[in-house]
DNA sequence: CCTATAGTTAGATGATTATCTAAGTATCGA
DNA sequence: TCGATACTTAGATAATCATCTAACTATAGG
């Protein structure tokens, strides 16, 4: 995982309704952009535009079937960022 | 560790910058401000900005000695984080 | 075809924020 | 006491960004 991937995804966790919404959608195997955005206080515009930024920080995969978005957590990429958050250089003293 | 410090580490993170800052108190026992900036194209205000951010996280302890303010990693707070985000909700598909 | 559903895009707006300058406080050493 | 060093605070500015509305594309089902 390089520099710009890592702190893409720093970024995207750092608002809490994305944060939220990457939640819901690591719980599933798939989900669709309208189940995600069930009970959500947001219009269908911000959810596609969080959605952006997160398959765009590589942290969801979209696959499209007829009118549906279907949405998957890339669990590689989230096992990585977790594991570079690991690495921190935090000398022990 | 509460959802309100989480999600404000999360916030301190995602600024490069800052994560810089963050990553050079970590490598030290202790580290003055001053020393922090070194070499950082930073002023002294916007540093202090920065820091202020990190002790509000809870990341960062700061020290008064004379004239320094001596700044150290709160290794506590670090690994709840890491342990809290090792614990999102990711299914097993 | 028509209508409803799913999602996207463009553009606007208001809030947040990273940064600076300028001025302040506090401490140290001569 | 004076000047230098270390840091903070207040206020301004410019950039970023979360959100909305409105209009769009595309698909599914009668």
């Amino acid at each position: 995982m390089d520099s710009q991937q890592f702190y893409r995804i720093t970024k995207a966790l750092a608002d809490p309704r994305r944060y939220e919404i990457l939640s819901r959608i690591a719980k599933c195997r798939e989900l669709a952009c309208s189940d995600v955005r069930c009970d959500l206080p947001i219009t269908a515009a911000t959810l596609s535009h969080h959605i952006k930024e997160l398959v765009n920080a590589g942290l969801v995969e979209l696959r499209r079937e007829g009118q549906f978005a279907h949405l998957k957590l890339r669990r590689k990429a989230w096992r990585e960022y977790l594991s570079r958050l690991g690495k921190f250089k935090t000398a022990k003293f």
